[in-house]
DNA sequence: TAAAAATGTCTCAATATTGTGACATATTGC
DNA sequence: GCAATATGTCACAATATTGAGACATTTTTA
């Protein structure tokens, strides 16, 4: 049987990303636990967002700093981070809805340090080809960071409603991204 | 002064748009009014939310229909179109996050009575793009709808959060939502 | 200005949610 | 099988939220 602190957890996200006020009992149901198991992993509702948010911004990094090693080529980096951040599905939204509110500018250095470098990366990656005038030179950093999140987020959510197959979803997004930004290959 | 009713749907609107649990208490502090006098206007929070609803998509419509009218050119259309969405900013934040479980297809069906046509005529423009190969012969026409929608939240988003200025953000939309589909002007 | 309408204040009961204790039952590892 | 651990059930108090009544105060309107 799965860990019960990790069905939990996984529950929670499930639960919070559509609602963050779901209840406690909504999310023991959601996991297939009594309500009283969920209080003895987690003291109150702060302290299980909280671990939500730990876990999740964990499993976006680890997939995300893999899929960047995985090619030399920063143009495929991107790609495989993209496509990383999709399979990533329920927990990717989940952290995105966390750092909605945030600027820009608050998020680069909170995720700087909390969730490796990720993000660092992805941003050293497109002020090269920036640099290399490789994609639109009106577009700002910032706003194609945006998008990348949201093009993202549709993705993930064009499968989960069933308008899109699973494999043309990422085939999209990246088609999508690429012309978004006029990324010359 | 403006109109009670008018103040208290604007401030649940900005409310329920972040968090759609907030009290009532919140969205009458928000509106600057008590909450004894929320209750006189709406009987509970599902009526509130039915209200917001209602005047939020009627709002929305509007825009985007006039926007529609403004110019013959198809292309011009769709573009106007993004604008105007964006431009009704929390309002539309509000339509899409309430619609934004329900799959391509029912909404397509919900939209047309409920709203007027408008994203009837945003369908016929891009089938009539795709028919001409326009646009990106790949991508299928929900994935197009959920993506436009999708760009529109970006933009709204990115100015709110001050990354992006005003001015730049309806350019970079539109840019970037036609870099995206691949049309051709 | 005076009546009417709108809003605020204070109050209360009904309900929902939360966190935890006490104990029973089930599951696991040895 | 037995001890240890994990989980479930039921109960309970504490708190938050809701919807509405009674009446005062403010604002509108004629």
């Amino acid at each position: 049987m799965l860990d019960t602190r990790t069905k939990i957890i996984a529950a929670a996200v499930r639960c919070f990303r559509e609602n963050e006020s779901d209840s406690m009992e909504k999310v023991a149901d959601e996991a297939g636990v009594s309500r009283r198991t969920l209080h003895r992993y987690f003291e109150n509702r702060r302290d299980l967002i909280e671990c939500c948010k730990k876990e999740m911004l964990d499993s976006c990094n680890r997939a995300m700093n893999e899929a960047y090693e995985r090619d030399i080529d920063v143009v495929k980096k991107v790609r495989n981070m993209l496509f990383a951040a999709i399979e990533q599905g329920a927990n990717y939204s989940f952290i995105k809805r966390i750092y909605e509110r945030s600027a820009f500018s608050e998020l680069a250095g909170k995720k700087e340090s909390e969730s490796g470098d990720v993000k660092l990366k992805w941003l050293q990656i497109m002020q090269e080809l920036q640099k290399e005038h490789r994609i639109d030179r009106e577009l700002t950093i910032p706003w194609i960071f945006n998008l990348f999140g949201a093009i993202i987020e549709t993705s993930i959510y064009a499968v989960e409603s069933g308008d899109i197959a699973r494999n043309d979803s990422k085939k999209f997004a990246w088609a999508s991204f690429k012309g978004a930004i006029g990324l010359k290959e």
